[in-house]
RNA sequence: GCGGAAGUACCCAAGUGGCCGAAGGGGCUCCCCUGCUAAGGGAGUAGACGUCUAAACCGCGUGCGAGGGUUCAAAUCCCUCCUUCCGCGCCA
């Protein structure tokens, strides 16, 4: 969400940034916003006027009331202001409606005009147009098959994705033994990992309200992504960023407590409408995975700074399990409307030979924040919108896929890498079991 | 979930229809007085949001948990909801 004074103040600007990502179908969206603002503030002059009126006058008519118990003429007088009062009710209430309707048509268009991007960012109409930027690591390609990701696990006795479509349905697992304890390691180590970055560990609530939904995501993401509670105003968060963001609604935080630096752990519900939808067999898209985030709420000059450090640092984290990874920064077009600039870590797929996402590091500006009021007070006194960022540290069991591939043996075994090892047990190598 | 109580500014707290945007106290900030300091005196202390403005000040509007309603006028009366506290119940 953008600031209506940019507007108003440079329309121009803000038309080009639509045109930026490719979506002309909201330049009219400019000037309806234009014409509903000069609306909404003639209606609110004209109130507020009547109001100011109003009140004088009621002063006026607590004094008379007053003054009539020696005076009883003073009472009559008293009943000819409130007759002038009640004159302008009317068309108090019709401009209150008023108020009230343009405000509304005004916010829910300022939903959909996007965030101004950052003049850094590739401009391209989809995500075809996504630009590597660098690469970590060698995608190596062994000379041994590498066999489907759910058929490594398998060969683990690690998963069992017809019991839980049983259960559940499409798009649900059941991890279990090496593989369910690999997927817990991995976890417990990105949050040490970050916990050592200086980052403070969250569990945050896996519910929220639906102004919290409305304040950190936009319309048509939480249509393909969210489930409601039935009977309830709650959501199943789709990422623990959706509560992390949330928690700071309303509040005005100190300039000297800055950065809320956060590392927060949950598992994350997902539709997956649109997109490529749920995965038939194995668990690249799925409704239910768990991750380890990085979240910052920062000062706006501080933010690209951060967005530099956090995406940084899961290519350090990912380097660290051996998986070679690259950096796909997002070009305009497939850029969210909330973001500013955003890119991918991807790793390597030795059985795809291909890169595949298994990071989204994003930097919002203060759209998240406006649409959720956080601020910060300076030492002058003064308030301003923060910035906000996130970043995945890992969301397993996608990540998994990266990890059995790259650390497979051609004897079928995986690597478990130094790193990992303290949370398996001081396990170093996951073994293939016969067949339960 | 049931019963009871309560939500007023940084904190405590008075206020049941009219100069109440809100007494009083504490705290905090500034000033003065006093060399003995768990001292005295004075002043200030809604923040926020909206509007107005080139911007700011000022002004105006909103604002007493939130949202509605009654009224010329609502902290005060009515309705709904939320939160907190205390019992009871249930439960990891």
């Amino acid at each position: 969400m953008i600031d209506i004074k940019l507007i108003r103040e440079d329309p121009e600007l803000v038309r080009e940034n639509i045109r930026k990502k490719f979506q002309d179908e909201k330049l009219p969206l400019v000037d309806r916003a234009l014409e509903l603002d000069r609306l909404n503030r003639a209606a609110i002059n004209e109130a507020s006027d009547l109001r100011a009126k109003r009140n004088q006058l009621s002063k006026k008519v607590g004094m008379l009331m007053g003054q009539a118990k020696k005076d009883p003429a003073k009472a009559e007088e008293a009943e000819a202001v409130k007759a002038q009062v009640k004159a302008d009710g009317e068309r108090l209430s019709e401009l209150e409606g008023l108020e009230e309707k343009y405000a509304a048509e005004l916010h829910a268009v300022m939903m959909k005009i996007p965030q101004i991007i950052d003049a850094s960012v590739p401009i391209g109409p989809d995500d075809s147009h996504n630009v590597e930027v660098q690469r970590f690591g060698e995608p190596a390609v062994p000379d041994f098959e590498i066999p489907y990701h759910t058929d490594i696990m398998e060969s683990f006795n690690g998963i069992d994705l017809d019991g839980a479509r049983r259960v559940a349905g499409n798009g649900f697992y059941y991890l279990m033994g090496d593989v369910a304890r690999l997927h817990e390691a991995v976890l417990a180590y990105a949050r040490d990992f970050m916990i050592g970055k200086g980052f403070t560990y969250v569990i945050p609530p896996f519910m929220m309200h639906g102004a919290i939904v409305e304040g950190v995501m936009s319309q048509s993401d939480m249509d393909a992504m969210m489930y409601k509670i039935e009977g309830e105003d709650l959501y199943l968060i789709g990422t623990s960023e959706h509560s992390m963001i949330g928690r700071y609604i309303d509040q005005i935080l100190p300039e000297a407590s800055l950065p809320h630096t956060l590392t927060s752990y949950s598992p994350c519900f997902r539709k997956e409408k649109g997109a490529h939808g749920v995965e038939e067999r194995g668990v690249y898209r799925i409704h239910q995975f768990e991750k380890q985030e990085m979240i910052v709420v920062c000062k706006p000059a501080e933010s690209m700074e951060w967005y530099e450090r956090l995406w940084r640092y899961s290519v350090e984290l990912f380097r660290s399990m051996d998986i070679p990874v690259r950096q796909l920064e997002c070009c305009s077009g497939d850029l969210a409307d909330l973001k500013v600039k955003s890119c991918d870590i991807e790793a390597w797929s030795p059985r795809q030979q291909k890169y595949f996402e298994v990071c989204s590091c994003s930097n919002l500006g203060d759209a998240q924040a406006r649409r959720l009021r956080i601020r910060i007070k300076g030492e002058d006194g003064r308030t301003y919108l923060a910035h906000t960022l996130n970043n995945t540290c890992v969301a397993p069991p996608r990540m998994l896929i990266a990890f059995l591939e790259n650390n497979l043996s051609a004897d079928g075994s995986v690597r478990i890498p130094e790193v990992l090892r303290p949370y398996m047990g001081g396990k170093e190598r996951l073994e293939r079991c016969p067949k339960v």
